[in-house]
RNA sequence: GGGCGCGUAGCUUAGCGGUAGAGCACUACCUCGACACGGUAGGGGUCACAGGUUCAAUCCCUGUCGCGCCCACCA
């Protein structure tokens, strides 16, 4: 016998661990079923599980364990990524704590440093012990991944092909070394990536500076400055070539004030004469536009910061080891005292920070190595624009290409200890060898230098995405060619959210049709960001995070997955409140209760049950709602609307199942036709269990438990097969014929209700204006209408006197309520009815007199329109009548 | 400066040419042998606003207002 209430944690931990024990997660490349494959975005080692997480790999499994039922070959990937940067900063705090410096900042060595190799050690020892947290809380949500096939993106394989893949770009031209602005982070010290760059709003000022002109006494040229304290650095004037007030000073030279350095006004359209002065300081080392002026002009770029920020010896001593903050400072007040600053003004300016660090990014001149991403995304373009991927919801294709078409060098090499070390090394010359191995690029340098040479390795490593990029091959063998390649490549469906389109899915695609000649992925669905029940951003400044596994501990993991589900429209973001959550997790224990009444009820599975032979009408028609429910999951799924099938099941289970069909059902078990009473507890058992079956994907836990607990289910419910009906299983009377049975039943419940008649009384109702065909569905159902709307008999012959009067389609029930009706207000009831009805029917009747309307509308819509008019008059008859049959009672 | 999305019941939202649905919250009644994490019934919507297209507009188009996000080197 079942609890009273479920009770999730247990039932969680002992139907996972059998499942993963029964091999029912792995996928099978000698199977003959057709393949499904999931590449999971594999999450940062360094992370925990947030409520992004949950949706994102609670919609994956969803898709995973469907298309397992439905007897696909599935292969969920899973995996974790090294995170660079995360996780190098995560192990770096760690040591600071300790009072270790890392090397690598710029620390002596000595006996609080570390260096590279020990370091690196220190990360996978941190890697082992705390890197396996994320896994395990995936656990805990259910996924059901193919934990065997666990792959780490720093694995001896996957970094194998990292090289391989750098080596192969790099013979193609496609990698190449380059020296020119990046972003770089002088907290991290390291140059990121465009993507990694976030531009924030911050109030700010413009200096107006006067550069006094060499050899004209007293003239100046006015420049407009968001940072002074570049201006250490400037090498030219730039003005704009038809700028009238300028054109005599072009060519002539400024005396730079502080520095003393002579530079040139140079013609230039980058100078904008409608912005500011109309003159613009060009300091080509620190600016990206100055950079490509200074390039047009053949400018000298003066680096003046060190990897810190702060002023390297380039500036006058005066300014030298400052950081940029206080030499805006000093430059402001002795550009102030020599009365060079024409005015200041207040101004709004976005700035450059590390997503990661949070700092100000400083544009800095190094040698970097790029990919040529242009040329990689020709045929990522293609691959969208032809449909051989398509993203879900569509209008994500528009930001991807966006992207695509405007993409810049993308910059690979970052300046850390932690990730791929860039398989490149230098001859004493600076001879570039790129090889997959210290070997190999010995033997090339000794081929180029035509004797053994001492080489140098590359200290950089590779941003964490060019790994990320290879996950849909690099898990599955690539370069070898094996079995699981050639099966599960390319993947079926990729589930991420938008904000790594850029980052990841853009570059699987390049790296994919490079690489394996085919895109990675059929589909990509996209999914949105969880925020709180007020639509804001989750984050820990807000204090509004939710916690996916306080929210399992506290209601289940079915309850969340579901919720996720159930919120998961496609394109809108997903507001998660607790009391969804609670919500769902009522509806688990109300299945719950099903289930046990049917325990209770002796509704056990009997294998002569044949749903296509019922005898009993209510099981017909419980059939026809099973079938029509599983019809409307199968589409909902095959459109990602995950949101539509699980309102479908929360429906079908308690809106009809538990709301109906066992109400149905009671009476006849509890009856004396024995054949009956076989057939309709198997019938219930066989749609709870079909049930069981269509929520699984949803609700794996709670479902899996009531399919081997009350319906003795030997096959785990995760391997059973999904259902698929012959259609003809519906039976159309059937269901209309129950249909009505719920609207009288409905109806009368309301007029009850609505003339206050206590709810236990048991009341007599007798049967007016019945056509033939409401009379025969009286007579198969009279004894179930009667005990749903507590009636003690239900019989032809009608009176109206002391009767309220409920009309139904085809029939009026009147009920006798001797002592509880009163008349004027049954007859204000039925007025009130019959104005509706008669509205209604006005407003059909207008709309068919519109003889545009009967000419331009579709037949079938006018069709329905008659119809709908025809019901409206015969209610309305009825109605009038019933009205009628009251005039004679006072 | 470009691009995308969103304004529907108190809250969160589904629907996207032909009767506006749901969950939570709310009201009334109900210990009826599965379930009070429940049952039955009910109230609550000029579908942001203004034009247009159409026989018909919450749904399509245009504009206005209000929110949000992404991309972008404007001094």
């Amino acid at each position: 016998m079942l609890e009273k209430t479920f009770n999730p944690a247990e039932v969680e931990a002992k139907h996972y661990a059998r499942w993963e024990q029964g091999g029912y997660f792995a996928c099978n490349p000698d199977s003959k079923a057709a393949p499904f494959t999931i590449m999971m975005p594999p999450p940062n080692v360094t992370g925990s599980l947030h409520m992004g997480h949950a949706l994102t790999f609670t919609l994956q499994d969803v898709l995973v364990r469907y298309e397992r039922m439905r007897g696909r070959d599935v292969l969920w990937q899973p995996g974790t990524d090294h995170a660079g940067i995360a996780t190098q900063m995560v192990v770096e705090r760690q040591l600071a704590e300790k009072g270790i410096v890392l090397q690598r900042l710029g620390a002596r060595a000595n006996l609080q440093t570390i260096g590279r190799a020990a370091f690196v050690e220190k990360v996978w020892e941190w890697k082992r012990e705390s890197g396996g947290t994320i896994i395990r809380q995936l656990r805990r949500l259910g996924a059901s991944a193919d934990w065997a096939r666990e792959r780490f993106t720093m694995d001896e394989g996957l970094s194998q092909a990292v090289r391989k893949v750098f080596v192969d770009l790099h013979r193609q031209g496609l990698i190449y070394r380059d020296q020119r602005l990046v972003n770089w982070d002088p907290k991290l010290h390291t140059a990121i990536s465009d993507l990694e760059v976030e531009a924030r709003e911050v109030k700010g000022h413009l200096w107006h500076l006067r550069y006094p002109i060499d050899g004209e006494e007293g003239r100046y040229i006015v420049v407009a400055t968001t940072r002074p304290e570049t201006m250490l650095g400037d090498t030219a004037v730039a003005v704009h070539p038809d700028d009238a007030r300028y054109k005599d000073l072009i060519s002539k030279n400024v005396r730079l004030p502080l520095v003393g350095r002579l530079i040139p006004i140079v013609a230039d359209e980058h100078a904008d004469p409608a912005t500011g002065s109309g003159a613009v300081k060009i300091t080509p080392a620190h600016d990206f536009n100055d950079f490509e002026v200074g390039r047009r002009h053949g400018l000298s770029m003066i680096n003046i910061f060190d990897a810190d920020a702060r002023l390297n010896d380039n500036v006058p001593t005066a300014y030298r080891g400052l950081s940029r903050e206080e030499a805006r400072k000093r430059v402001v007040a002795d550009l102030e005292a020599a009365g060079l600053i024409d005015k200041v003004e207040s101004h709004q300016l976005t700035m450059p920070y590390g997503d990661r660090s949070g700092v100000v990014i400083e544009p800095w001149l190094t040698d970097q190595w790029y990919v040529n991403a242009a040329k990689l995304a020709e045929p990522a373009i293609a691959a969208v624009e032809t449909g051989r991927t398509r993203f879900v919801p569509e209008q994500w294709t528009a930001t991807y290409f966006q992207w695509m078409r405007n993409i810049q060098p993308w910059c690979i090499s970052r300046q850390l200890w932690w990730g791929h070390q860039v398989p490149a090394w230098y001859g004493p010359d600076g001879e570039i060898f790129v090889a997959m191995d210290e070997a190999e690029a010995a033997a090339a340098a000794a081929r180029h230098y035509g004797k053994a040479t001492v080489l140098k390795r590359d200290e950089d490593v590779l941003d964490t995405w060019f790994s990320s990029a290879l996950w849909p091959f690099s898990t599955l063998g690539w370069p070898e060619k094996t079995r699981e390649l050639a099966r599960y490549y390319p993947g079926d469906v990729l589930v991420t959210g938008f904000d790594i389109i850029f980052f990841w899915v853009a570059r699987m695609m390049m790296m994919g049709l490079h690489f394996m000649g085919e895109v990675p992925f059929g589909t990509v669905y996209i999914h949105a960001l969880v925020r709180d029940e007020f639509g804001h951003k989750m984050s820990k400044s807000k204090g509004n995070i939710i916690d996916p596994l306080e929210l399992i501990d506290k209601y289940g993991c079915d309850a969340v997955r579901f919720t996720l589900a159930a919120l998961a429209a496609p394109g809108r973001d997903v507001k998660l409140a607790a009391s969804r959550v609670e919500g769902y997790r009522n509806f688990a224990t109300k299945l719950w209760n099903a289930a046990r009444f049917c325990q209770v009820n002796g509704c056990l599975p009997d294998p002569a049950f044949d749903p296509s032979r019922c005898r009993q009408q209510v099981n017909r028609w419980a059939v026809g709602r099973i079938v029509d429910l599983a019809r409307r999951v199968d589409q909902a799924l095959a459109e990602f609307k995950f949101n539509e099938a699980a309102h479908a099941l929360y429906h079908g289970v308690w809106g009809e199942f538990c709301d109906w069909y066992l109400e149905f059902a009671k009476p006849i078990i509890a009856g004396a036709d024995a054949d009956a009473i076989v057939e309709t507890r198997a019938a219930v058992a066989w749609a709870l269990g079909q049930l069981l079956h269509l929520l699984h994907p949803f609700m794996p836990f709670i479902t899996e438990e009531l399919w081997q607990q009350v319906l003795d289910g030997k096959t785990p419910l995760i391997v059973a097969a999904w259902p698929s009906y012959d259609p003809n299983l519906t039976d159309r009377a059937a269901t209309a014929e129950l249909d009505w049975i719920v609207q009288l039943v409905s109806e009368i419940r309301a007029v009850r209700a609505e003339m206050n008649v206590p709810p236990a009384a048991q009341l007599p109702a007798t049967l007016g204006d019945a056509g033939p065909e409401a009379e025969a569905r009286l007579a198969n159902h009279g004894e179930l209408v009667c005990r749903l709307a507590r009636l003690t008999e239900i019989k032809p012959g009608g009176s109206a006197a002391g009767a309220v009067q409920v009309v139904v389609e085809g029939a009026t029930v009147m009920l006798s309520l001797a002592g509880h009706v009163d008349v004027d207000k049954e007859r204000a009831r039925l007025s009130k009815e019959i104005d509706r009805v008669a509205g209604e029917a006005g407003k059909i009747e207008r709309k068919l007199a519109n003889s545009d309307f009967v000419a331009k509308a579709p037949p079938e819509v006018v069709q329905d329109q008659r119809e709908r008019l025809a019901e409206a008059g015969a209610a309305h008859a009825k109605l009038s009548s019933a009205l009628q049959r009251l005039a004679s009672f006072r």
